[in-house]
DNA sequence: GTCAAATCTCTTGTATACAATATTATAGAG
DNA sequence: CTCTATAATATTGTATACAAGAGATTTGAC
């Protein structure tokens, strides 16, 4: 989970790029000017260029040949989409982790449980996200398949910011919780099918969800045109 | 479907090299010497560095700092993960298909699957393989997620050296075409979850299948280190 | 005033030069 | 002879220079 310390320009430039997108310092179809960009961050052309088909690789921006990199932030319907197809993988991981996990990886999913309580009774979102997000890390390592398990990662990591903003628009903490406690429960009694059901009622986006995250999206919306 | 032209050096070189890797001309964890492809193909560093960036995007290559490209083979319990989770995204697709296919993409669906039994009645496998193609992307479109059927698309695309092979090892099209048949008759009854199980089938690893993937595995690994 | 064509500028794509790090070879000590 | 430290070499990472295409602007015709 440590991630290494890198001392590629072009990679420390990518992630301070991404930081800025996902913060919403761009707006929707604005061009990343290499050379502003370059100026601004005191590199060359070369890391940036290396940046931006980093993030065109994890959807972040578009290349358009001879024309440059675009901010590419997913519209609502497509948000909708990649949250169903983010339900799916992680059913499929519980499904998987149902007959695969061991007895320390219930005892860390246990542990992270906690944590995210304690968080939330301490009022502390930033450590709340933090153990969530070890949470589900934990259950896509459980599903024994990690190719599975790195494609699960890929997409959370991508769908990161929207959740965030899901999340803190209204007090579905509590809910959540005790998402994470049926699914708990089912990987107990490695009962596959309630696990995938468990995960897919708690990643997908049905019901009040959906209102969530079109009210956050929209506040996105206006971070972005602003 | 049809590729657009691209004039980027950079995008072509990622093609020679993809197809150069797809057929085995490399072993697994070879280094890509850049200065020496440079040479070969008569380019600089600039595209062939942005071509391994492309590649380890889509996992053909892993990328390690200051060492470089390094092939990277799917070793054969990787694969068999690929194909567990390229099996749950099809079955997903034609979940959703069974309620979003319209009556056209059902029309271009049954095309495809004559076509595929006249290139076998004809024994032309590259034909056979083209219309494969086309049906496992038909559906891809049909499931009405977009974002679902890149991501299918992206696994697909990864996976057919292996599928290509593990086909050819045997005389499976014919089973192959019935399973076809059985999908499209879950399509147009509108069973949704017959449609998935009918894909879950025709894509996992399972059985036989499984003894026909080693095989050709084998096969490859033999090229590889030939 | 509007439209079209040509030119000019700006931006990306590629090549090359330079810097920094990893790998290998070599020399020396034990 | 082996192991370690140091130097030499090779390879990657970054910067800069150059080439080429896309977009903007100006000029001209109608």
């Amino acid at each position: 989970m440590m991630r290494v310390m890198s001392t590629r320009i072009a990679d420390t430039i990518r992630e301070r790029i991404e930081q800025m997108i996902v913060t919403g310092e761009f707006s929707d179809g604005e061009r990343l000017d290499e050379v502003k960009l370059a100026e601004q961050f005191g590199v060359s052309r070369t890391p940036l260029r290396e940046a931006f088909q980093s993030l065109a690789a994890s959807g972040l921006v578009t290349l358009e040949a001879r024309r440059g990199a675009f901010i590419r932030h997913p519209d609502f319907v497509e948000l909708v989409e990649m949250f169903e197809v983010m339900a799916e993988l992680e059913a499929m991981c519980g499904f998987r982790a149902a007959r695969h996990v061991t007895a320390a990886q219930m005892h860390a999913i246990a542990r992270t449980i906690e944590a995210c309580e304690a968080a939330i009774a301490k009022g502390d979102f930033d450590e709340y996200y933090r153990e969530n997000e070890t949470f589900h890390h934990l259950l896509y390592e459980a599903s024994g398949n990690r190719f599975l398990a790195s494609e699960a990662a890929r997409l959370h990591r991508r769908l990161k910011p929207y959740r965030r903003l899901q999340l803190r628009a209204n007090g579905r903490m509590p809910q959540s919780m005790r998402e994470h406690r049926a699914i708990y429960s089912a990987l107990e009694r490695n009962d596959s099918k309630a696990a995938a059901a468990a995960l897919r009622t708690h990643v997908a986006i049905q019901g009040e969800r959906f209102n969530d995250l079109m009210a956050s999206y929209r506040q996105m919306a206006s971070l972005k045109t602003g």
